[in-house]
DNA sequence: ATTGATATGTTATATCATAACATTTCTTGC
DNA sequence: GCAAGAAATGTTATGATATAACATATCAAT
């Protein structure tokens, strides 16, 4: 059994316990994203499983896949480009944390790594002290991965 | 002489010290974000210049208007909300430095706060040793602004 | 006035996303 | 097994953000 299958009996698992059914359609969906290299758009996903499956999920259906994906934490939805990527931790039993997602501008190559604790910290006090309430702490940033840099050189 | 008027004046000056004009549409655009209470988007902004001064920018030139002042580091561009907001520190001389917004999710009003040396020192290391190199260091967040949490509780 | 540079207009289209309603598939109690 | 309700997916239409390509207008300097 490959990587991406071994991860999706997980992630089976894993919604099942809280009666959440992982159906064929959303596994195809998280399939695409696990097997990518980079993020994908919505609309990149159906072109994939009409693709990889010969299964025509119209890009309305995707959209929702996407949602419960994200639901279930499975998936982040990156905002600054637009585009999905799978969870980094998705096989991980230890609590998520707050994390910075690294989104190279050039390939959509995406790393997700932690902050720590007290970094995290300060930003939510300048948040507060702002007279803000902080929603969702995920940090996104537009960056250049290795292979782009070299490329770019 | 009011606000607005104040610091178009400002951006004015800002802009011919090195040779670079900002026409009557320019200076529309902008006052429709110095005038804002909230992000705007370009559909929004050339609705701003029709009602406020019978003008008709199309979007595209909006656009283009906007890409322009950002280029002055007149506006900012917030990728979380696809919207625009005018730099909160637009007539101020000190370097822009790195800064936080903190964005409504309800009314898309924005707070536009910098963050000290040693936390942006921290999260740009994690950058580097991830061997991503950082483009805009542009920090972005999801929130609810004082209003909007008082009204939703 | 001529000319080249800059700014803006026009049209078409790409891309991302949601709303509203219909249909299918699954689950569960009988 | 089957009826009824819940959950998932399909269908169609449309909204919102953004860019590409090419035309025209305006400005600045000679
Ligand atoms: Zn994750
Ligand atoms: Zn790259
Ligand atoms: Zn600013
Ligand atoms: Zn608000």
């Amino acid at each position: 059994m490959n990587r991406v299958q071994n991860i999706i009996e997980h992630a089976e698992q894993h919604c099942k316990e809280h009666g959440a059914r992982l159906t064929n359609k959303r596994k195809h969906v998280l399939s695409g994203l696990l097997a990518s290299e980079i993020a994908l758009s919505a609309y990149e996903l159906t072109e994939y499983c009409k693709t990889e499956f010969d299964e025509a999920i119209p890009a309305m259906s995707v959209y929702r896949i996407l949602e419960f994906l994200e639901e279930e934490h499975l998936v982040h939805k990156l905002k600054l480009a637009n585009k999905y990527v799978a969870c980094a931790h998705i096989t991980c039993d230890h609590d998520h944390g707050v994390q910075q997602f690294l989104i190279c501008n050039e390939c959509q190559r995406v790393k997700e790594i932690s902050i720590d604790k007290s970094t995290i910290k300060k930003l939510q006090r300048n948040v507060e002290d702002a007279g803000f309430h902080l929603l969702s702490p995920q940090l996104e940033m537009n960056c250049l991965c290795e292979r782009c840099m070299v490329s770019a050189a």
